[in-house]
DNA sequence: ACCTGAACACCGTTCAAGT
DNA sequence: ACCTGAACACCGTTCAAGT
């Protein structure tokens, strides 16, 4: 599933090739198990070979970084901010859904390359296009936070992994349920109520989209309405802004 | 500043000894640089004596994890739900700040762990008893996600790197601020409305607490509002709500 | 200009042995 | 019951050499 590139010899490498290879290779096995010499045996070459075209494995990630954002798709602005932000938020959701590593290597990548920045730039001119002061701009900015690349900000990460992994029969799970309620029973009696099978607490049956466009339709919202009230950061903090002419 | 701990050489190890050791080493030299080699070195003993006291790193990490909970502080849920959530995760950020590898550990850990389930579970109960639908108190603790633990959605992590650590004379970093406007303006249309000083983009002179409490604020109203109307998810996302009898 | 080989200073973890 | 020593199968990266 994963040795099928480049058996022939001599092809050549390039940064291209490098960054590539190491996206789907990040795919197929995990970025915990991506190495600079896994990579290499990949390509078919000895692992000094890639420092040629990646200085070290930071810039590799950084590289395997611009290959996902390429995949985002263009900045449609012309719309309302609104439905503008939603959409391309949205879009980067899409583009990073089937790379469950991008998450963890953007927010671990503290140098941020240009074309980070000018993803990021592209939300600031929504904004600012929409009409919104630099000032709330600015704020607004760090509250969609991560969200702006489509990341949820996990909690529940693994649905299925809560506590130990009950291998065992029905009846040792149904004990383990009992006991999850009797330590948590608020976390039981909200999963009681969205439990689409009883298996586990939250996180289990959830729809990950729902929930993500929950949060992000209610940041949009509090946004609108700071704007609306031409709120600005003098005052300190959202919901002691005082309304100015709301519709 | 890291080798002052156990000089002494019989104190016999315990698993508590061995976490609060990895707690302040990881804080003394970052988590990337712990390991149990090290951990070992640091406790005076060879690196196969920890895995009488832990199973494994990830075990080790678990702890450590448990190590912070203990100290953010009790449930304080007899107030209104407001304050006390927003007291809580004011306190949890606060517990957590001296600690900035605990973000990246805490959103790695797959199975979570009892500590970590009642932390949560508090939370529940303060929107459970707060009068929230299960179904609302649900979405609404996705919504909260890490913000739940105090952390950001960063998005500037590093204030001062961006791009290119500019070790040059001025005037080379002032070239770079022209490349920056040219090629982000409406990055830099922010930052120059809120720069405290000009030297970089959006990150430099924010106030991570106001930008933390901001985005609270912003998403504890949207909340309050979806209570007050009685927000149910069959009619799905927040904006989508048909207000009912609002105030 | 690009790739190779050998080496260095690290990892986490197993297994068999010591006290 | 707890700790040790040696070993295994890995890392990222440097340096000097090959074509």
């Amino acid at each position: 599933m994963t040795a099928e590139r480049e058996a022939s010899p001599r092809v050549r490498l390039n940064r291209d090739r490098v960054l590539l290879a190491a996206v789907s290779l990040a795919d197929a096995i995990g970025i915990e198990a991506l190495s600079m010499r896994r990579l290499a045996q990949e390509l078919g070459v000895v692992p000094m070979a890639l420092y040629k075209h990646v200085a070290n494995k930071e810039e590799l990630l950084d590289g395997m970084v611009e290959v996902i954002i390429a995949k985002i798709g263009p900045d449609e602005s012309d719309a309302e901010w609104k439905p503008a932000v939603r959409r391309r938020v949205l879009s980067a959701r899409h583009a990073l859904a089937r790379h469950p590593w991008a998450r963890r290597v953007i927010e671990s990548r503290t140098t941020q390359t240009p074309a980070v920045l000018s993803y990021m730039d592209s939300f600031a001119g929504m904004f600012l296009t929409g009409g919104f002061s630099a000032d709330l701009a600015h704020h607004v900015m760090h509250a969609l936070g991560g969200r702006m690349w489509g990341f949820t900000q996990e909690l529940f990460v693994d649905p299925a992994a809560t506590a130990e992994p009950v291998a065992g029969p029905p009846e040792a799970r149904a004990a383990l349920m009992e006991q999850m309620a009797a330590h948590y029973p608020h976390i039981a009696a909200i999963a009681a109520s969205s439990a689409h099978d009883g298996a586990t607490v939250v996180g289990q049956g959830c729809d990950d989209q729902f929930e993500f466009e929950f949060a992000l339709d209610l940041l949009l919202d509090g946004f609108e309405r700071l704007h609306r009230e031409q709120w600005t950061s003098g005052i300190s903090g959202p919901s002691r802004a005082t309304p100015v002419a709301a519709d």
